[in-house]
DNA sequence: AAGAAGCTAGCACGACTGTGTTATAAAAGG
DNA sequence: CCTTTTATAACACAGTCGTGCTAGCTTCTT
């Protein structure tokens, strides 16, 4: 029998099992015995990997994190900045099927991180990188010579988290083609306002 | 014994025995019992206002809406837009006790209205009622001539909703006194983006 | 005074919860 | 080949859940 190379992918199979639960039913219903069945295991072969509930839960919340990191850091950095930035917060909205899923996960255990203080030390973790991609993202636009004069680079990126973060919120909320669009006008038009196009920078 | 009147005084006092419990524990520890425990009565008495626990919930929910609403629509509308848009604002932001405990409730139904179609009706209510807000705060802002000139209204009420419904998130996440203060920075300083004073419009 | 209506309390039912414990099968190492 | 570790399963325990039902109490109406 495979050793602890297969135990990691049986967590994340099992991870996985926990966000099609969460996505199809919503976090409350993430028990035990529920995951276990989704991944079709029994609750004894899902405790011999996860002793409790919340450390399950928790492995599961990290991996969205991880996952969305990464799909951040694939984005192609050359060319336009503006470009890159918009390609960037399109990896982060709820745009397509996993996306969507993702970021369901990912506000399911936001809410209960408000009150879980379990979650709020991973959650704080993972606010944390957010924030600094979106200074990264920022600082790029400044040093490009892209972003509008005048600015305040570290109030824009808070601006800018703060922005994505609801647009996200409102994409979950209404769903749709139409809402995906509005979505990204929504970002579009916020990116044109702070980083114009050099031509029309007034 | 008095009557219907303090029938709807006692629904009152068990949607705020709910907001109590899910600012404590969390909208999953909103039980029958647990509610009905923190307002001091037996299960048996919560039942006879409200026959099931979704009820309950619903009427705790559109309670807060209307307590929001009812707070906006209190603000004073003389004056300055920019400063009425403002205040109107204020009053979203979770920057005291009771705002951040309507916030935090509005967040956990909020979550769950992603997977519960009986709330996603609710949900799409206040939804609506809000993005009609920040319409008007916009056109209030165009009608005096303060809205940056070249911007989209529609956009920018969209825009203008998604950035406080991020800066409320972080706001609740992050929570203490210098988060408040950048909630209102944020605000402010995308206020001053899409309406600046008039002095210095370039 | 007497009945009606509104209100409160408590219990019972079946289902589901997280977590322990124990038993069995499969693979690995010696 | 035999032992040790790993994996899987199944069951038990104590607790909570939503909800139905019944009985008693208080106030209002007549």
């Amino acid at each position: 029998m495979p050793k602890l190379v297969d135990a990691q992918a049986r967590r994340t199979e099992l991870a996985e099992a926990v966000w099609r639960v969460v996505l199809r039913d919503g976090l409350e219903q993430a028990s035990v015995r529920n995951v276990a069945r989704e991944a079709g295991l029994s609750t004894g072969s899902l405790r011999h990997f996860f002793t409790t509930q919340s450390e399950l839960l928790e492995f599961a919340l990290r991996l969205v994190g991880e996952r969305i990191e990464e799909r951040i850091r694939a984005v192609d950095t050359t060319g336009d900045p503006r470009a890159v930035v918009r390609s960037m917060i399109d990896e982060m909205l709820p745009l397509d099927r996993p996306r969507r899923g993702e970021c369901e996960v990912w506000l399911a255990f936001t809410a209960r991180a408000v009150v879980e203080p379990t979650l709020a030390g991973l959650r704080k973790d993972i606010d944390k990188r957010l924030a600094d991609a979106f200074s990264t993202m920022i600082r790029r636009l400044a040093d490009a010579g892209a972003l509008r004069s005048g600015l305040d680079q570290k109030v824009e990126a808070e601006r800018l988290y703060a922005l994505v973060d609801g647009v996200i919120l409102h994409a979950l909320l209404r769903p749709g083609r139409t809402s995906n669009a509005t979505a990204r006008a929504t970002v579009g038009a916020h990116l044109d306002q702070i980083a114009p196009a050099a031509a029309d920078e007034r």
